[in-house]
DNA sequence: ACTGAAAAAGACCGTTCGGTCTGAAATGGA
DNA sequence: TCCATTTCAGACCGAACGGTCTTTTTCAGT
């Protein structure tokens, strides 16, 4: 009862990378039993199908973005302006290092499920979603609160910051090369500064 | 001897929609015999394999957008400035018509190729570096006709534009919803205007 | 109309795909 | 220690994969 838990999370550990990184159609369960080091009864023991396990890897992959954009937000203190510069920072370190191997797994989801995967669709859209509700309840929190201008738009902001971030991770991943990723966290700095109240 | 030429012509231009939707693992043999209505032999006598066809559906698809981006710029004129939001309205427009079926082929294929694909990737890393040289030489040419600010970076300026459209494509995609896409091309033609040098 | 060459058909090949199922091994509570 | 239950191995399945090859059909120059 316990093992079976314990082997269920190392499955989806070891899955999710490759899920990432190759893509649905592209990650074979035999690529997944190499990398387990389990045969297919170990595997289908587990879940029922392999859109199950790509279910249940995309969903960990997301988790560890959460983890992430969580402490930075910690680490930000209250000011939603620090916070919308927290969420840029933590997507720019993702290139280097703390992302989960392959790439944002928000970006390559999204692009993957565009044929006619509809729960790997459904899962990145609803991720996707609960992103954009977390900067425009930071932008909603900072005019209330009279640090941004009253005539800034929460979506404008979110969309803005999440597709220049995914975007410019796209550039960076295709020519192994941070800059791109790094030039688009300073313009978005630029961006944040242009959103500040400023009556003083 | 034309006839084959015409029939290989015909075979990248049905084949190019579905390696752009469905990605090189995505989309088999067997769809494309399909959607040309041709068998094996049909195919293997004009592509030597599943690689050089899907090579030849990505020269074809970016060409599409080289197309639509020149006549863009045509119509744009002389000016630095306003080639720069010519550019950017393009993109703008790809989201509702012109674009290539599934999407702008440089994401998808970047993302696709994310593994070992090394020909695809090759591709779409030279299609990409054309159109950064092509804003680059925008910016070059503005700097130096004083329409632009001295200070103002080619290779940032390229980056964030071509990183911002293909991210906000991606949600727009992704939701099926061009108000993102829109959104982005808003915020863009602000930033283009704050590089604008205002000495007057 | 004839004919050599190009184009296309389609049977065929070995491999790999996701998935099933039975039996063996490991597990853990009593 | 016993034993029911869970967990896993691995043989097996039909379908689909990319690709080959022989044969037939179509084409184009004469």
């Amino acid at each position: 009862m316990r093992k079976g838990e314990e082997t269920r999370q190392t499955i989806v550990a070891k899955a999710a990378p490759l899920f990432n990184q190759q893509g649905y159609a592209g990650a074979s369960m035999a690529d997944i039993m190499a990398a387990t080091g389990l045969q297919k009864g170990g595997l289908y023991n587990h879940f029922a199908s392999k859109e199950e396990l790509a279910a249940a890897a995309f969903v960990h992959n997301w988790q560890q973005m959460r983890t992430l954009l969580a402490q930075a937000l910690a680490k930000a203190g209250a000011s939603p302006v620090a916070q919308l510069r927290a969420v840029v920072g933590m997507h720019g370190n993702l290139a280097q290092g703390g992302l989960p191997v392959g790439g944002c797994p928000l970006l390559n989801t999204a692009v993957d499920s565009d044929d006619g995967n509809v729960l790997l669709r459904e899962q990145v859209r609803t991720a996707l979603g609960e992103w954009q509700q977390i900067i425009q309840q930071m932008v909603e929190t900072g005019r209330q609160q009279g640090e941004l201008r009253h005539d800034v738009v929460a979506e404008e902001v979110a969309t803005t910051i999440i597709g220049a971030l995914e975007g410019a991770l796209m550039l960076s991943m295709l020519f192994k090369d941070a800059t791109h990723h790094q030039r688009m966290v300073a313009h978005l700095d630029d961006y944040v500064q242009t959103l500040i109240e400023r009556n003083v």
